[in-house]
RNA sequence: GCGUGGGUAGCUCAGCGGUAGAGCAGUUGGCUUUUAACCAAUUGGUCCUGGGUUCGAUCCCCAGCCCACGCACCA
C-alpha cells in the first residue's frame, strides 16, 4: 500500500502520506461501525437546537480559523456545519483534523446541535472518527464538476460536487418508487420476465445478442418485456405491470441510451381510453407530488426557465390523421407518393428514398407534431401498420385502437386495446410492412390460442418520463451510468 | 456512420508560432463563530496521441483517440 513510486502526483503522496501517519499513530484510516442518528441534509432541514447527534458524511469544505474549525459533512441528503474547539476537543483530535484530514475524507463525528452567530444549523463536535481516508483531491468546491466526460464515467464526482444531480438522481429514485406504490394501490402486481430472450419480441428494434453456452443457443436481451406479459395474462393476471431494462441496439443521443428503464402494465378487460386516463392521472400524480403542481418549468444552469409544460387535465387528444392534415394539408392522404415527397421538401421535412407511403406520413408526424408538442398530446387511431400487436378500431379498419401519448417533444407512452385474436395477430406479424418488422414468436402465439382476455396496455418511458419531470435536457442527465464509449 | 465544436495544473478556465498563466484545491505561516472564510508566501504541466511544415509547434497541416451538439437508426 505504501511508497508509490515517484510517478504518484505530489498531491496523492501529501495524502498517501497521512494516511499513514494515521495508521502510526493508532487511529483507523477507514472506519468501522458508526451508529449515525441522522443524516447530514435531514438534520440540517429539520435542525433542532441542543441535541445529541451522531452525523457522519464526507468532508467537503474546511474554514480553519486558528484554534476552531468549522467544516462541512455532507451526503447524498445534503450538508450539515460542524465546529470543532481546539481546547474543548483536544489536541490529538484537533491535529487530526487539521493536520491528517483532507477535504474527501469521510468522518463521524457526535456533538450536540446549535445555531452559530451567523444563523448556521451546526454540530458543536465532541467526538471525531474518520471512516474513510481519501487518497484524491475532490473537484472544484464552486463549480463542481462541468466536464460532461467525467460526470458521465464518473459519476460519484457528479453527485459528490453537483447539488442539481443529486437532486435529479433522489428525484428518480422517489418518483420510480411512486410509480409502483401508485399502480399497487390500484390492485397492479409487480412481475419479473425474462430479459434473456430467443426471440426479442414485443417492438421493432435490433437486438443485442449474446451465447448461452450450456444450451449452445444463441440469445437476445430484451427489446421489450410485452409478450411474456401477455403470457400472464393468459395465465390470468389480470393487472400486472413490470418496471425495469429495456436493451436496444441502436444508437446514443440526447434522448436514446442502449438501455433504458421501461415501464409496462397491462389492465385486463380494459382499453387504450381507460389506459390513457390511468397514465393521465399517475403523470399527475407525479408532478403534484415532486414538482408542486402541474406547471412544470425547465431551467437552465443560470435558473433562467426555459419552458413550461402545462399538465392541466383533461390533455388533449386527436387522430393522427387529423394531427397531419393539420400540418400538411387536408388533402394530404389523397397524394400520391411522389407529391407527398414533393410536399415534404415544401415543409422542410427531410425524407429518404426507400421511404413507403405510411413512413412518409410517420415522418411529417415526427417532425412537425411529435417534437414541436410539448403539452401533453394523445395522438390516437395510428395506423395500423405501424402497431401490429394493438386491435384494429371496429369502424376504420385502416387504424388501431391506440394512444402515443407525447410530452416534452418525445414519446413518452405509448397504450393500446391489446390484440388478443390468436389468428388475426399471426396475421398482422406474419404481413407486417416496411423495414422495421417484429419477430414472429411462436410460443406467444400459442399462448394466445389458449385465450387472453381482452386489456389495454401501456408503455411508459420511465427515462423520458423523469426528464420532461425534473427538465433534464439530455438521458444521461437522469441515467446514472450513461453508455459511453471505451476509452 | 456523417457534419460542427472541444481536449492546457487535481478541478474551473484564459492564452498562443519563440517550449505556459489565473482562481480554487494543495503546502508553509497567521487568525477561537466562519461559510466560495480571510491575510501572506509557495509547490504543481508528456498543453489528448502520433506524424508533418518550420530555425523553433501547446498553437499551423494530416491522421487517430475521447467528449459534446446536430443528422441518420430508434423510444
Amino acid at each position: 500500500m505504501q511508497g508509490q513510486e515517484h510517478s504518484e502526483s505530489e498531491l496523492l503522496q501529501i495524502r498517501r502520506d497521512k494516511l499513514n501517519t494515521m495508521v502510526a499513530r493508532g487511529i483507523d484510516p477507514f472506519g468501522g461501525r458508526f451508529d449515525t442518528t441522522h443524516q447530514p441534509g435531514a438534520l440540517r432541514r429539520d435542525f433542532q437546537p441542543d441535541l445529541e447527534v451522531k452525523v457522519a458524511g464526507r468532508v467537503t469544505a474546511r474554514r480553519t480559523m486558528g484554534k476552531a474549525v468549522f467544516f462541512d459533512l455532507s451526503d447524498i441528503t445534503g450538508r450539515i456545519q460542524c465546529y470543532v474547539n481546539k481546547k474543548e476537543i483536544g489536541d490529538e483530535a484537533f491535529e487530526l483534523l487539521t493536520e491528517l484530514v483532507d477535504i474527501g475524507d469521510w468522518l463521524g463525528v457526535s456533538g450536540k446541535t446549535f445555531v452559530t452567530k451567523t444563523g448556521e444549523p451546526s454540530v458543536h463536535t465532541e467526538t471525531l472518527q474518520v471512516m474513510s481516508k481519501a487518497l484524491r483531491p475532490l473537484p472544484d468546491k464552486w463549480h463542481g464538476v462541468t466536464d460532461r466526460e467525467i460526470k458521465y464515467r464518473q459519476r460519484y464526482l457528479d453527485l459528490i460536487s453537483n447539488e442539481r444531480s443529486r437532486d435529479t438522481f433522489v428525484q428518480r429514485s422517489l418518483m420510480v418508487a411512486e410509480i409502483r406504490r401508485f399502480l399497487q394501490d390500484r390492485g397492479f402486481l409487480e412481475v419479473e420476465t425474462p430479459m434473456m430472450q430467443d426471440v426479442p419480441g414485443g417492438a421493432a428494434a435490433t437486438p443485442f445478442e449474446t451465447f448461452f453456452k450450456a444450451l449452445n443457443m444463441a440469445m437476445y436481451l430484451r427489446i421489450a418485456p410485452e409478450l411474456f406479459l401477455k403470457r400472464l395474462l393468459v395465465g390470468g393476471f389480470t393487472k400486472i405491470f413490470e418496471l425495469n431494462r429495456n436493451f436496444r441496439n441502436e444508437g446514443l443521443s440526447r434522448r436514446h441510451n442502449p438501455e433504458f428503464t421501461m415501464l409496462e402494465a397491462y389492465w385486463a378487460f380494459s382499453d387504450f381510453e381507460q389506459m390513457a386516463d390511468l397514465v393521465e392521472s399517475m403523470v399527475c400524480h407525479l408532478a403534484e407530488k415532486f414538482c408542486g403542481g402541474l406547471l412544470i418549468e425547465h431551467k437552465d444552469d443560470e435558473g433562467n426557465v426555459t419552458r413550461t409544460i402545462n399538465l392541466q387535465r383533461p390533455w388533449r387528444r386527436a387522430p393522427y390523421k387529423e394531427l397531419i392534415k393539420g400540418v400538411a394539408g387536408e388533402g394530404w392522404f389523397e397524394l400520391s407518393l411522389d407529391d407527398k415527397k414533393a410536399k415534404c421538401a415544401e415543409l422542410g421535412v427531410e425524407v429518404s428514398g426507400g421511404m413507403v407511403d405510411y413512413e412518409v406520413s410517420q415522418q411529417v408526424f415526427e417532425k412537425l407534431i411529435e417534437e414541436k408538442s410539448f403539452d401533453p398530446l394523445f395522438v390516437t387511431h395510428v395506423p395500423a401498420e405501424l402497431v401490429p400487436l394493438a386491435k384494429q378500431n371496429k369502424a376504420d379498419g385502416s387504424v388501431v385502437d391506440v394512444y402515443e401519448l407525447v410530452i416534452n417533444g418525445q414519446e413518452i407512452s405509448p397504450g393500446y386495446s391489446e390484440l388478443n385474436d390468436p389468428i388475426v395477430q399471426r396475421e398482422r406479424l406474419e404481413h407486417q410492412a416496411g423495414e422495421e418488422t417484429q419477430k414472429v414468436d411462436e410460443e406467444f402465439l400459442l399462448a394466445l390460442e389458449y385465450g387472453m382476455p381482452s386489456a389495454g396496455g401501456i408503455g411508459i418511458g420511465i427515462d423520458r418520463l423523469v426528464m420532461m419531470l425534473t427538465g433534464a435536457e439530455s438521458i444521461r442527465d437522469v441515467v446514472l451510468f450513461p453508455q459511453l464509449k471505451k476509452k
